[in-house]
DNA sequence: ATTTGGACATGACATAAGTCAAGAGTTTTC
DNA sequence: GAAAACTCTTGACTTATGTCATGTCCAAAT
């Protein structure tokens, strides 16, 4: 695929016209990464920002000792790293490809420009960000208001909704992952799922998870029960 | 003072002519809050925007059980609730006054018709979106990655940068309202208080606070040290 | 085929921070 | 000016979750 195709498929690029696409093809610049490999550091300046193409890419934070904190998960079609193109300043976090990721980067200045004479993209990007705040609030009421088993039960909720609600859903990151996304350690995760399984709540089985009893997880989600 | 002069008083305005700020004058609506009064609820929808003119307010989650998170605290000039705006759904988290304070109201439809007609507007936005996500990965990585004591030291390094440095500080909201924004409560606040007077960090009375050892507060911030 | 390394699970233990309860000191209210 | 209502502090106790260590399983590498 060209870099100008990929720009329709953009949902923050939708309301921009054939030729706008061509403009913005031409500024962007097409990267790989493998596996693991770093796309930006926290403190970095930035300038410029990046959407997703093909593969995953989480956004983190780091503790001193190595603990890991995810902040976001992206994948084709979304952008990241926007922050210092508006705000002037340097990343507020970690980008690494989860899995081998192709991602376009758009040069600060020029998307700049484009977003002065463009009132729809500029409201497109007002949109993602607002979404992103949202997903801030989400996240800091999980890790503050919420246990562990509640974070996990409401994240599986989650992934059900994703998959139009089926009971049975695959986890589709690690869970060692899937620990530092939910603000906890893999020892911890591994307990509390052995729990769930226990009474009687979801079944596990490698990275395949069945929903067994919702209302529990619902409960469980909103602190109303507890484990 | 009358509207039209507030709104040269607001940042987010300042790219605007004096015929905007009459136009945007003309749309607002100022609105009194009491302390502690609501000014919207999560889960509402969200129909406009608000500034506020004077006074503060805090933007907070809420626990089933009542254990609040506070995520933001503003004072004069700083817009709030734009969230819903952009993104057209419910506000995310509730905001009470702290103190008596008046905001002015922005409807939706006028101000997005106004960021349409305003590049300089739309980039000013996206840079107060942008400087609240950086805010949000902050709060995230203290929650999450930080124990009480360091993010209480990182709060008295912050209150003291914003007075230019000076060991003196006042701490400008109550002790349980501090706990909140803190992600934590108000017993384990004191405790910590006290165990930072007793280890030579700080010296403690009543709201004010005075740092004796930056060094040792920095590196509990970074998690370097612990109490 | 053997080895190496990673992902995950589980047990024993440590600890930060929450809960509950009581009391001191302030401020508000009538 | 007494009473009521807060705010803050402190102590005793509980608990969720992190730490450390060990073992298994499985996949990749040699």
């Amino acid at each position: 695929m060209t870099i100008i195709q990929h720009m329709s498929r953009i949902p923050l690029f939708e309301g921009l016209s054939a030729d706008q696409h061509r403009d913005l093809g031409s500024i962007a610049i097409e990267k790989p990464y493998k596996r693991g490999s770093t796309i930006f550091t926290e403190g970095a300046p930035g300038t410029g920002f990046y959407v997703v193409v093909s593969g995953r890419v989480k956004i983190f934070k780091l503790s001193p000792d190595g603990k890991e904190q995810i902040l976001h998960i992206f994948g084709p079609g979304e952008p990241f790293g926007e922050v210092p193109v508006f705000e002037g300043r340097n990343f507020p976090a970690h980008a690494t490809a989860l899995e081998p990721s192709v991602c376009l980067y758009f040069p600060r200045s020029a998307f700049i420009e484009l977003i002065k004479s463009n009132p729809s993209l500029a409201l497109a990007m007002l949109g993602i960000l607002s979404r992103r705040l949202r997903a801030f609030t989400v996240l800091v009421d999980n890790l503050s208001l919420k246990e562990v088993p509640g974070r996990l039960a409401a994240h599986l909720l989650y992934l059900s909704e994703t998959k139009d609600g089926t009971d049975s859903l695959e986890l589709d990151i690690s869970k060692g992952q899937l620990a530092a996304l939910l603000g906890t350690i893999p020892e911890t995760l591994s307990r509390i799922l052995g729990r769930m399984v226990k009474q009687g709540l979801i079944e596990s089985v490698g990275p395949r998870v069945k929903l067994l009893d919702r209302q529990g997880l619902e409960d469980l989600a909103q602190g109303v029960r507890r484990l």
